[in-house]
DNA sequence: AATGAATGAGACTTCATTCAT
DNA sequence: AATGAATGAAGTCTCATTCAT
């Protein structure tokens, strides 16, 4: 059936515990900031499990919350995993804005953007590479996230061109985000060849390239 | 080069019994080739609902296969995962051999190569985009997988080199993955940004190039 | 997610103890006439909680099988209760005709109808009553029970034409049921009421009643 | 006659406060007339889904009220079918009261009664029919609401006496409500054979039938 | 060698009800 | 007086895996 028995069920609750005392034992009813919580665990559990090992339970427990609370705050996996995707663009936008801004033309720019992708290919455990290869994952198959995902793509090179000119800054980042990949997976020593990508691309940039002419 | 051999791991099917002999009975008792369609069935549920959504009783169905199948010939999800993997990776490889083929020098591979970006992410469904993000998100957390992984990138960038010199054969497999994923998802049309970015690599080869003065 | 986790599970299973031995304590694997079970275990929890305080947890328990092997033979509620559905119907007219086997006559058959409805309306727990109210609740709103609705008004009805013309067995058949729930429910003694109440349908019977004139 | 009182159990409604004071933030806090939306909701929850696919949630709904608001002012589901059957049976028998008023002698009561029944049959969606089984199998199992039962079989009776002599208006409650699902449900036409079984329950009635004799 | 039947664990979801406000 | 937020229990269902055949 989808109803439930609906004869009396009055379980023994805790007989409300003195109010303002305990409170870390397990009763915390009001709680805001609390689908903040949910949201960061999706993350940390996505991280950890892939989407494939991501269940309410895990979510829950990480985010030391009851499991009934899920469902309360998101209609099911679907919002919550859009939910965490915003998250993550933010975070990666706002993370990429931060570390950019000390950089006063695109030299220093480029030694930045080769530090994040060092930083991003051997942090431990791997963080944004997990991440964004879930969510590249999901938005193929679902078209609902576009969205989120051209809020990172044009978010990303959107930054980049204060540095750079407009293909240029998306040519990077397309660029950054495989590089990523390629160093924190593969066998070989990525490092010289983060430079030379990044640097060839750049090579196609006005103020050094001195015109496009190098397409066919 | 340096890429193992990972082919079949404890293959426990019979030598091909007797031929001809029994079992009319129940239809396919006898089914040489039912590994090999449980290992398609594997990249085509994968594909179609990601690794989350893959579950053995998908693709024993996928297979027309008895569920029973699936743990007699795969020891566990893991392996198929490692199996299809494999696959993909062999039928990636072949694939990237096969277009290159014909051409002559690296103009026509580059040509070439934007092709292929095109028609990946243009495809409906998604097959290579899909199982390729897959994959790398499998790979990030399972170190088990890293060998096919690098069996896949040094294949790719090994046909490159017939073209191009090896750091720019490199770059352009990962630009070419990253490319794929920009045109099949983004908003903007991604046709001229394929073509620059590809040019640009291609800039700093030898040929053309002039010699690797662009790094700094 | 719609997938668990592919992470290995194994558990500990009690090592399969000596065979032919216990089998009371917890083993059963083979178990033909389970389903059979069920269904007599569907209707026993029909009647005693209604269809509204029925669930799978209750009718496994009822039936002594596991949990997981309701959904294994049932594909869900629906099935389960169309098939305990068809089942009381088919006790209900076995039942029907085993009871007025011996009648010779419609007067033996008019003697047996009401002995029937006496039964029924006074049986503790009321089973017949119960079962048939829960029925005709669900058929009210799910046309695919149309079918063994009409299997159970027609396989009446076709009992009792043995004894009556055919539009006398039809206005019989709904009259015992109504008045087996009067008699069950209502506060007045019902007894006399339900043989008047025979005894004027079947006075418009032919044998009896010299034609139909009454009829405006 | 013998039916109690089973009206209002625990009003807990306040005895309408100062109106036109506060609570324009909130839309809708003061709101008489509340309690009358939720029973009316209830009968509507469970003639489109059954008691058993009622809920606290979907009444509340469907009345327009917050969730919060039912336990204010029902202690529980028990007492929400309580109320909900009993205003059925005061719908019910004001309905058959008003649609017998314009009779001047049981020959016009006969055509309405017929009416009545066609009308129930085929009403889409057959409330009263959906109402009716749901009640019925809940009266089965739960002693008490049998008070609210006899109130409607009583009080039906009670108004087809004023055509009928009692035991022929006990007969004809009974046969309209099976009638009214046989036509609802069955295959067959039922028009004449509810005009048939009408007619052989009326032949008894003394104007026409000169006694009782008919009884064995 | 191969598999259909079976099952316990755990998945997501909804529920009635409580409680702080 | 009234309610939004919260939650533990229980709901249905699917899963990977085992085992007798």
């Amino acid at each position: 059936m989808d109803a439930q028995d609906h004869s009396a069920r009055k379980e023994v609750l805790p007989p409300s515990p003195a109010p303002g005392v305990a409170s870390a034992l397990r009763i915390r009813r009001f709680d805001p900031d609390r689908r903040n919580r949910i949201v960061d665990a999706v993350l940390a559990v996505i991280a950890d499990n892939g989407v494939a090992g991501t269940s309410f339970r895990k979510i829950a427990t990480q985010a030391d919350v009851p499991l009934g609370s899920m469902t309360y705050h998101f209609s099911g996996m679907q919002e919550l995993l859009e939910t965490g995707f915003e998250r993550f663009v933010s975070q990666s936008l706002a993370r990429l804005e931060d570390r950019l801004k000390p950089a006063r033309d695109h030299r220093d720019a480029r030694g930045i953007i080769l530090a994040i992708v060092h930083e991003d290919a051997t942090a431990d455990p791997p963080r944004y590479l997990a991440l964004s290869r879930e969510f590249q994952a999901l938005v193929i198959r679902d078209p609902a996230l576009r969205n989120i995902a051209n809020k990172w793509v044009e978010g990303s090179a959107g930054i980049l061109k204060r540095y750079f000119d407009p293909i240029t800054a998306e040519i990077l980042e397309i660029l950054m985000d495989g590089l990523t990949l390629r160093r924190g997976v593969a066998r070989m020593e990525g490092e010289p060849l983060a430079a030379d990508a990044v640097a060839r691309v750049i090579a196609g940039f006005w103020p050094l390239g001195a015109g496009k002419d190098t397409v066919s």
